[in-house]
DNA sequence: CGCTAATTGACAGCATACTGACAATATGGC
DNA sequence: GCCATATTGTCAGTATGCTGTCAATTAGCG
């Protein structure tokens, strides 16, 4: 048979495209999330920073960036933002004079225990339209796909295990 | 039993969320993607909206917003820098003054052919660590919730045949 | 101890994204 | 034809994201 694929260009191109459905998705995700938090003024990246401050109290920016595998460039805004609305506080590290520590204040803290229920609902909103055990098998599918994908982001993601480990493994 | 559901607050509340890990996702995808494509210096984006007015000729800004999902005012960027790269071209429509037609140059539908096969291949290696069966799979799922979710997002996608038809369904 | 190399936080510059606003222009109902 | 309304492109402002660079500082090695 005569090769009948000359490439017609059509938007499936585009449509098809993991990447662009990967894209798209983020954005539907972003947008549910604010619509939900509305009443907090919290973006999705200032939600996962608290959760990893609250989670590794005095945390520097490095270490912070490498648990949550956002750009470290990126999280120096994010980080000032979260201060300048006096959910954390940065403290210099007693022994490192570049290092400056994280913490949550109590409003932190307090707001993060607040908007919890809401992040969950917006989550769970994100993947309504399936079936149950769709849902299951996309977010399965999905947490594999990022993990074998590590190494490939520009930031790869170092949980806490891992980073404690990093010293004695050189 | 006791209520052990005291939601001790872990990382998990981060790495497992959807929303999480469609965003690390994304950027794994715009990550290979420039790497694949690194010799032609073009984003997803613009390969996106390349293929969309090589498929529209003629095409105006706000009806490519809705084509491809993307925002109206970051498209206006978007064409910009490609018309500065010398990819496309603003003609003033004849009828509507407000109106500015997009059309690929030489240049761009030339860029166009060449890239096509690279991003092919990105698309392809950032679903490689699946197998096969499962690529199929994350894939239709994630097709699937991008449609039920169109109207969530903020630039619900419009497709060519919906758009020829908003006219006569008012 | 002293020098090189690495780390840390910060910054400049570019590229998506979204919100809200605006002037110019079109359109529809009357 | 007029006027309220809608549309189009644009812009300012904010928030991720990435690349590259920098000064200050620290760590490692000879």
């Amino acid at each position: 048979m005569p090769n009948s694929k000359q490439s017609p260009i059509t938007m499936d191109a585009v449509y098809t495209a993991p990447g662009y459905l990967f894209r798209r998705m983020q954005q539907i995700a972003v947008s549910i999330f604010i619509e939900e938090c509305r009443q907090f003024d919290l973006t999705p990246v200032q939600y996962a920073a608290l959760i990893a401050i609250h989670t590794h109290p005095g945390i520097d920016a490095t270490r912070l960036s490498a648990v949550i595998a956002f750009d470290r460039s990126t999280l120096g805004n994010v980080i000032e933002r979260l201060q300048s609305k006096g959910l954390i506080e940065r403290k210099p590290d007693s022994g490192d004079k570049r290092v400056k520590l994280l913490t949550l204040t109590k409003q932190g803290a307090s707001l993060l225990r607040e908007i919890m229920p809401l992040v969950d609902r917006a989550q769970a909103r994100m993947l309504q339209p399936l079936k149950p055990s769709d849902r299951k098998m996309l977010l399965a599918l999905l947490a594999q796909l990022v993990d074998l994908n590590n190494e490939a982001s520009r930031v790869p993601l170092r949980a806490e295990d891992a980073l404690e480990h990093l010293g004695k493994l050189g």
